[in-house]
DNA sequence: AACATAAATGATATATTATAACATTACAAG
DNA sequence: CTTGTAATGTTATAATATATCATTTATGTT
């Protein structure tokens, strides 16, 4: 599957225990004006998405919560996961069945993302898209759009530099 | 869960024996083309997903076919669906982890989609859409995109004057 | 501080979705 | 007609996700 250790943002590689850090800061700020939990086990959960810094199933971030001691039956890892994507510190991938830090903590954002099927590196989009072209169609039919799911599937650089 | 048998195309209701027919012909058509097998099992998958009108989970699909007395396991179900989608007879619906005939079959088009969370219809979007705001993340990371997958969630017409 | 209430976590069980692997059949090309 | 390929049948199991109920922890109120 997905090219184990790699730890790169977007594809190419970069130190990281920096963004970590501050994305940890910005949950626990966010968490502490709108009155949420920020428990140990949601900032767990939070740093492992960061740490692996791609795509990862509930099971493998379960495997890791195990590790760590903190809960090993799966609706702890769903409830911590649905948490952090229900306040935006995480997005699911839909396609992969698989979670993502968000990458764009700060800006108010409908998700987009690249996902490589070769290496699975899963890169968030940095533009704020909101509104496609579905929204033409969505105001003709009286839709009210309330969430929106952008994924492409491709190849990224350094997977197709190798072939 | 969805609207029993709502029937709808879009929200709308509609007489459709008629589009019934027309894709399964197109598909037909189109298969013989390129040199496709149109199996009895593939097209009875499709008109159960073109009578349905709406995403069915591969399991549904599955119930129906046996029912019509074409295969009972769930490999039988899934591999049907597969060419369909990969044909582009037919989508999956990542959200519900469910399947749509298309709706679109003459147009070349990225498929796109609102779903209703009440009801769960689920609409085609009619704009051949293929260039987003992913395009210009896209082509400065040298990602190469092939798919995509755009799913909005939200509430129809018809489920909003219900409340 | 003591209590009531709500929120989060722990734990068990099970539902739902999907695929691997191998056997068999159908069908087309030489 | 036999050989290769694609499709289907069949069994088993993997991977993903949730319902339910018990327990603990946090929060707000007196």
């Amino acid at each position: 599957m997905a090219s184990e250790t790699s730890k790169s943002v977007g594809f190419e590689k970069h130190d990281h225990g920096l963004c970590l850090e501050k994305a940890i800061k910005a949950a626990e700020a966010y968490c502490d004006r709108c009155n949420l939990q920020f428990t140990p086990l949601r900032r767990k959960v939070l740093e492992i998405l960061l740490e692996e810094h791609r795509a990862l199933g509930a099971y493998a971030v379960l495997d890791l919560l195990r590790e760590a001691g903190l809960g090993s039956q799966p609706p702890v890892a769903y409830r911590a996961l649905s948490f952090l994507v229900e306040h935006g510190f995480a997005h699911k991938i839909e396609r992969l069945n698989a979670f993502v830090a968000c990458a764009l903590p700060d800006i108010l954002h409908s998700p987009a993302f690249m996902i490589c099927r070769k290496c699975d590196t899963v890169v968030e989009a940095q533009s704020p898209s909101s509104s496609f072209d579905l929204s033409a169609t969505a105001s003709a039919t009286g839709f009210e759009i309330e969430q929106t799911t952008l994924e492409a599937k491709g190849v990224c650089n350094s997977c197709a530099e190798m072939a």
